[in-house]
This record gives structure tokens, sequence and C-alpha cells, in this order.
DNA sequence: CAAAATATTGACCATTTGGTCAGGATCAGG
DNA sequence: CCTGATCCTGACCAAATGGTCAATATTTTG
């Protein structure tokens, strides 16, 4: 059942790469279905023959692709740690996420892309290890809550939310962009907004 | 260049809804490239060739669709009015938005797919339409700002922020769902959660 | 450097899909 | 109830697309 992790030569690293990163870019841009593997091929400089030699489908190229980006997608979550200001390592988690919309938008847009449309191949993830590891983190940031640390608010929404604002600003770019005009820095000016949203929110209410 | 508009027989009319309808279900849901016109056909209950005999290609399907949405998409945003308390304002078009997430899903869905591959259909709309009535409101809330009815806030990402939190739990309604776990009514849970953030973000700081 | 392994491709195929069309069914109005 | 307009469909078409394969080229290795 486990394929033969036998040692891949230097050609076949170079061209599963360069499929991988062209899918990346056709897909994000197009969905899967608006994407054709002739395109794929051009985009990485290979023949569609090729490109099916290195991948058994296109249906493959694109599990390929989320399964690789997982752990770079979860991994600021993850980073999420109980040491040090609770505010702090919110503001940070947010900032971290908002630079990953800014320096990674088509991976954003793939994931957007495919949770939009049903999310059926990303489905056991999401229900999976995603739901653990948001309930893990939920229960942490309860307990700032607890401790008066922070403010009172749903740990589940508070992470949605932090999702939402900064997944915004990559998969609605165009938008952002149209309605700001050319002469603005859009995540500069978000991380300025997300900073004094967070911190008012979170900050811990004195009385009652 | 401006079509008749002899008035539609019952047929027209009955037909014609009955494929908007089916076509905003499977757009939707599976995207522009991702949907056929034999899907369309079969959700409204008619043939392909019928389906062709009201709309004239799949793009003009889908163009209707658009068109016959903005109203109804940006009508809240419009109602932002100058009377009133303005964080109630704000407040209450945040409150508006997440009922339209809830109440009209697949709308939400089918725009977000739009923007997130390129908005080629919508851009001059983006660029124009929306973004004229985006700074006016935003005019408006500057307007606020300086009378210090509200906290100092970019107006723009303000209103980003409102599109983003409430579009996130239509649009990526099945992750939510998945990481909340079926007791759980996320949209009465979100209503709570955005109420106290733009609660605590807009209210005007005393100090300095 | 020759054989074995790996990589590449042109030609091809079956299916899907957007769209057409001639002709038949149905409906509305006189 | 007849007739013209509207509505509907089966059959069809061309293009696009995912995928295959035998043959050829290139690289690696003993």
């Amino acid at each position: 059942m486990q394929e033969q992790p036998r040692r891949q030569s230097r050609i076949q690293r170079k061209n599963r790469e360069a499929i991988l990163t062209a899918a990346l870019r056709e897909f994000s841009a197009r969905g899967f279905s608006g994407t054709t593997i002739d395109q794929i091929a051009e985009t990485a400089g290979l023949s569609k023959p090729n490109v099916l030699y290195y991948f058994q489908s296109k249906d493959a190229i694109h599990t390929a692709l989320l399964r690789g980006m997982l752990d770079l997608w979860l991994g600021p979550l993850r980073d999420l740690r109980a040491e040090g200001d609770p505010a702090d390592q919110i503001l940070a988690y947010a900032r971290r996420k908002l630079e990953m919309s800014r320096d990674y938008p088509q991976e954003s847009r793939l994931f957007a892309n495919e949770v939009l449309q049903g999310a059926e191949r990303l489905a056991p993830i999401l229900g999976g290890e995603l739901r653990e590891l948001v309930d893990q983190k939920s229960a942490l940031i309860s307990g700032w809550i607890a401790q008066g640390k922070i403010a009172q608010v749903d740990p589940h929404h508070l992470l949605f939310s932090i999702w939402a604002l900064t997944q915004h600003y990559a998969d609605f770019e165009v938008q952002v962009r149209a309605v700001l005009g050319p002469d603005h820095d859009p995540y500069a000016e978000a991380q300025v907004f997300l900073d004094l949203l967070y911190r008012r929110l979170l900050k811990p209410q004195l009385r009652e």
C-alpha cells in the first residue's frame, strides 16, 4: 500500500516542483474545474503527457498540493502558546496570518476555492485535525479568559474572526484594491486596523 | 441596442425564474466552470435546449444572475444613514449583513466565487458603483469620527471587516460547521460576538 | 561506453460540453 | 376552433479535455 519512498532523481524533483508551482498558480486563479492540464503543463514548461507522467491525474496534482500546504497553513495556529502575554499572543497570531495572506495569497485562494465549493476533499481534515487543533486552542483561550487576562469572548468565533479578517485581504484582493484605488497599501493599513481592533476587543473589562 | 421590453408571458416568467434559481444553486455550489448547462436544466426541470431558448448562453445566465442580485447585495450599505446613533447604525449594518449571510448564503458564495477568481465580469462595478458607494459611506463615517461620536478607525477597513466577518459564515460555512460540530448555531453566536466586537471597537476613547 | 532505467512526446481516444436547428407541440387571441 | 405566435425537443455538431500508449530520446549506472 505504501509507495516506495525511493529516492527521487534530480529531474523528478525539479519537474514535480515545477508542476505543483504551476498548478497552484492555475488552481488558485481559476478553480479546479476552470483549470486544464494543458494550462498547468504550459505554465510548468512541460507537455501534457509529461505532466501525467509525474502525476496520475489532475486530481492527484490537486490533492498533492493541498496536502503539501496544510502544515504551512496551520503552522501559525499551532504556534499559539500558553507562554507570554495572552493578548500579545493573539495579536501576533493575527499579524502572522495577515502576513501569510500577503505573502501566500495563492495558497489562501486555493483553500478558499476548496472550502467555498463544499470542501469534499478537505472534509475529513476540517472535522478532524483542524477541529481538534481549534478545540485545543479554544481551551487555552478560555483559560486566559477565566484568569481575567483577556476579555470574555467566544474563543471559536474569535479564531473565526482572525481567519475571516486576514484571509479576506488575499481572497478578495481584487475587490479591496478596486475599492481603495491604487494609492493604498492594503496590508499595511490592515495591520494597523487589526491591531487596534483586537487590542480593544481583548482588553479585560474591569467593571461588573 | 435596448431589448424590447415586450411583456413577458406567464410561461416565460416562470421558466426564466426557474432557470435563474437553479443556476444560482449550481453556480454557487460548483463555480461557473464547474457547472454545466445540463445540470442547470435538470435542476430547473427543463431540457438543455429549452434553457438555451430562454438565455442565449451559459454566460448570459451568469450575467443575468449577478446583475439581478446587485441591488439586494448593496442594499444594506446604501441604508447606512447619517441619522441616528452612529455606532447603532454600524452595528445594525453588521447585523443585517450577517442576516443576509444566513438567509442568502448562495448569493454570498456566488459573489465570493466571482471575486476570488479575478472578478473580470464584476470589475467595472467594483471599481465604479461599489467604490463610489464605499467612498461616500466612508466620508459619512469619517464625519462621525471627527465629531468624536465613534472611535478613530479607518473607515474603509471598518467596512471591509464587516464584509469579511459576516460573509465568512456563508462562504466558509462547511468549515465553520465542521469546527463547531452539530450542537451550535453559528449565526446566533456570531451575532453576539460581532455585536460585542463592534461595540468595543467603536466606543469613543476619551483620553488623549 | 553499453545496457538499463528514466524521461518525453506525438498521435490518438472517449467523453463531456456549449451550442444549433429543423420540426413538432402547445397556447393565446380572434 | 382556427391560426399565428410561442414553446419545446431529439438529433446533431465541433471543440475542448482528461487520459493512454507505443515509440523515441535522454540520463544514469555498472
